[in-house]
DNA sequence: CGCCCTCTATAGTAAAATAGTAGTTTCTTT
DNA sequence: AAAGAAACTACTATTTTACTATAGAGGGCG
């Protein structure tokens, strides 16, 4: 039931190229830099990315990546779709019974409700609600 | 954002021994040659299930697991919290952006819900309603 | 032109998780 | 006593994760 790093900085890239969109190209180097992960390992991520046309590649000195489109038109779901797989919280869920079936059509539709109602844009400016104190995070 | 086969034999021993309840123990031998599954292998997930006071032992001949509660006190995100661990899709949430902090805990939410409003009762008897012809298992 | 910056592509790898298998022991019923 | 069944511990092959490393290609600037 886990997101990995993949679909994680995936979207801390799309984020930042969100924030900035509009404003010319940012390199993985710096993206990298300010979010204190591996450039080599955002490398691998831009790549899916860039292939199913989310971003767009600018090569040469100061170059960099910038949205393909705009942040509004672009959603979580987008993202970790490129990144982790189709979204469905197990595989082979055609040969199971019925009840378990319908169990893990209910959770995928419910997760991928939230993924695709949550634009970049969304992620890049409201910044989210901060959970009030003793918040829990695991339950 | 997968739920591995211990979730998922989990709920097969449990949906089992839901549809059994009342009449004895079943044997895990009995649930693993029903479901095609490794014997030595539910045996791991029947500890932990057993250690949640989910299910009840019975040593011995004629022997074998019965549920501790009835059906409908017990549900999906009981059994697959024991085996799987927290419901969250990542992990060290407390770290990440206020933004993808809150997507996060919208889509743990929305599994949450999804696995404790389902009860064994549910998963055993209803059987869920067939998806219909055509129906996308991956999205 | 030559150098540097940046993306592109491919390969390798250590650590962890997954999905089991195997063997022995303990308990209970017949 | 024999057999059925859980309990416990240990081992292992495969896959996934999360990188690191290396070499190359395109582009901008002095």
């Amino acid at each position: 039931m886990k997101i990995s790093t993949k679909g994680r900085y995936g979207l801390t890239i799309m984020i930042d190229l969100a924030k900035k969109h509009g404003n010319g190209p940012t390199s993985l180097k710096n993206i990298a830099r300010e979010n204190d992960l591996s450039e080599h390992y955002l490398e691998q991520l831009a790549s899916p990315l860039r292939n199913a046309g989310l971003i767009k590649s600018i090569r040469g000195a100061y170059g960099g990546y910038i949205l393909a489109k705009e942040p509004a038109t672009i959603n979580a779901g987008d993202i970790i779709r490129v990144l982790e797989g189709p979204i469905t919280p197990v595989e082979g869920i055609e040969d199971e019974e019925p009840a378990k079936q319908a169990l893990w059509m209910r959770i995928r539709d419910a997760v991928k409700d939230v993924l695709d109602t949550t634009t970049l844009e969304d992620l890049a400016n409201h910044n989210g609600e901060q959970p009030e104190e003793g918040y829990m995070f695991y339950i």
